[in-house]
DNA sequence: TGGGATATTCAAAGCGGTTTGGAAAGATTG
DNA sequence: CAATCTTTCCAAACCGCTTTGAATATCCCA
């Protein structure tokens, strides 16, 4: 069914049909509303090609997906940001395209997006401490979000962030009054502004309680659950292993979990952790008391904040150019007193 | 940059312009360099909405997500099933369209995928037993291949599929091997078609040996770290607790060990465990020695085999219309005989 | 040298919508 | 009642590409 035969069958002309369906104040309100029914008895819609080919408007907002060359690897917190995204889209009348590349194609990606025209904007995710991908975005002149920050760019553009350096502040400083002093970092891989930033709010923690940070203790890579647990086995051998564990993700937590659990150890007892909880919807940290205390906040709110506030730039609408999320330090019962000794109760 | 812009630079008409840059032989080789040259250089790419409109070919595939209007769970195999499948997109030049949307409105979004005419095929995620949008794409026309079965649905449909049945029926008689006499499931939803195929291979591995499905011991759920948990720990409380446990999915036995852990019980040795694994790229299972023993098949390779599937039935290649892989079983600690009694080796 | 075959190129007609610029009918006004 | 607005509708142009059908240039061989 098309325009044509619509209006054909409608006995109008195109023209009518077209604004008619699209709420244009030059037609009748009784045509309106024949159009309308009619439309809806065959299961009328625009071809969207046409449509967006006449408007100039691909109605489509572009994801590029990178994977890790090395580990082949696909960012599990995807999932959920593009969940609440897509949520905003389709209640807007985008589609999602999502294209999935080798991270050294990523740059070909979004080249493609532009000259092939088939996206009004662009969500960038994962990006770096100082990220090429958003001066050429904004050379390419296609409106686009951050899914995070690129805290060395000092080109402008628009972005969604958790609070990371505050989260791993606040959650180093708690396990501090707990007493711990030896606190291991498990973070993410070092080029990844996120990482940065927590790690960065570790630091400042310590230091803060005048103790200085020791490499020996600081770890960054994929975040992997094998990840988690070989570097705990590793921390945990030492002649003066660490009583506390921050972790920069709930995958990577389980792993270190396991490897306590491994050497006979008992998390929240003989070892403390704390892990970012990006509030995963397979993952949920326990219903009742959460299994682990978590720096949390959900990735899924994050992709629909985001999706918003580019559909607005790309709209024209006003709209704040950056959203800074806070996340909640919540208490479960991976994280206890580092005393060396303790009285079991109960 | 337009075609005629670029035309109207080489001094030709659009018409030879587009036959140079598409390959057609009507065009002589020293002016297909030329076109070539100057594309490159002027960094020129066709409109996609323009000549998908002129060829009637969207040159995108559509992949409906659907949420669990109950919890709001994304399915985490999505995630390393769709990098699987853009792999082969990009390579064929297809973009990939997603429509997120809770499970209720399914219907609606492959509708509009039809009338809108944004997509030239369908993967179909999630089948259930016998599953209503086979039928409904099948009258709509759009080329279609389903990733899973749905057993009592009779149209025919293409598909790709690991062998649920079988992995399940060979993990289950592993088990009754090293003595296991009660043996748990802890399943997927049960109008999922893999849920159904996986309990049958259980309950006929059981029945083969004389022994009767006990409905206590099994269990069907959203497979969530907490259904894992919390099924185990009641039943590790029952009177005559399972021996072992077979698994669905690998964010299921990690709660599965937890509650083991919890109770005081080892894997492997008080309690066995064989979860299903679908290799997702954050969750590798051990390097050397797989932590879980498993029926293993990558997700990832299924995307793959999918896209490649439709695209030739798309392009009207000549191409099977079902795949069925094989998963492996792969030995992990996570298994050992039965023996209520048990001497510590070394 | 001429005429048919062949190799190149192009003008123009879609594809299915939106949008501009009128035109016809009806309502309002002095 | 003629003049002027409004309201309601439409013809035609356009978005940027592909493709059909035809025109022109070139070639080959009698």
């Amino acid at each position: 069914m098309t325009l044509k035969e619509l209006s054909d069958l409608l006995g109008l002309s195109p023209t009518t049909v077209s604004r008619a369906l699209n709420g244009y104040p030059e037609v009748s309100e009784a045509t309106r509303k024949r159009v309308a029914a009619a439309a809806r008895e065959h299961g009328y819609a625009p071809n969207t090609r046409a449509r967006s080919l006449a408007t100039g408007r691909a109605m489509a907002i572009g994801h590029v997906i990178p994977i890790s060359a090395k580990h082949e690897m696909v960012n599990p917190v995807f999932g959920d940001f593009i969940a609440g995204a897509g949520e905003v889209y389709s209640r807007n009348g985008y589609d999602m395209l999502l294209s999935v590349v080798p991270d050294a194609d990523e740059e070909a990606a979004y080249r493609s997006f532009l000259t092939k025209r088939n996206v009004d904007g662009i969500i960038l995710h994962a990006p770096t401490l100082t990220d090429p991908r958003i001066p050429l975005l904004n050379a390419l002149g296609l409106p686009f979000v951050v899914h995070g920050r690129s805290s060395e760019m000092d080109a402008p553009y628009a972005w969604v962030d958790v609070n990371n350096t505050r989260a791993f502040q606040r959650a180093t400083e708690f396990l501090l009054d707990l007493g711990h002093r030896r606190i291991a970092l498990v973070n993410g891989l070092e080029h990844m502004d996120f990482a940065i930033r927590r790690r960065a709010g570790y630091e400042a923690a310590l230091t803060a309680r005048g103790i200085a940070p020791d490499a020996d203790l600081m770890f960054a890579g994929e975040m992997t659950e094998a990840q988690g647990h070989d570097i705990t086995r590793g921390l945990l051998a030492q002649p003066h292993p660490p009583t506390a564990i921050l972790v920069s993700s709930m995958i990577s937590a389980i792993g270190v979990r396991r490897g306590i659990e491994e050497m006979g150890l008992r998390m929240g007892r003989d070892v403390s952790l704390i892990t970012h909880d990006d509030e995963l919807s397979y993952f949920r940290n326990g219903a009742d008391i959460p299994v682990y205390t978590a720096t949390r906040s959900s990735v899924r709110e994050a992709g629909r904040k985001a999706a918003r506030m580019l559909v607005d730039i790309i709209e024209g609408k006003d709209t704040p150019r950056d959203i800074l999320l806070e996340a909640d330090l919540t208490l479960g019962r991976s994280t206890g007193p580092a005393a060396p000794l303790r009285m079991e109760t109960g």
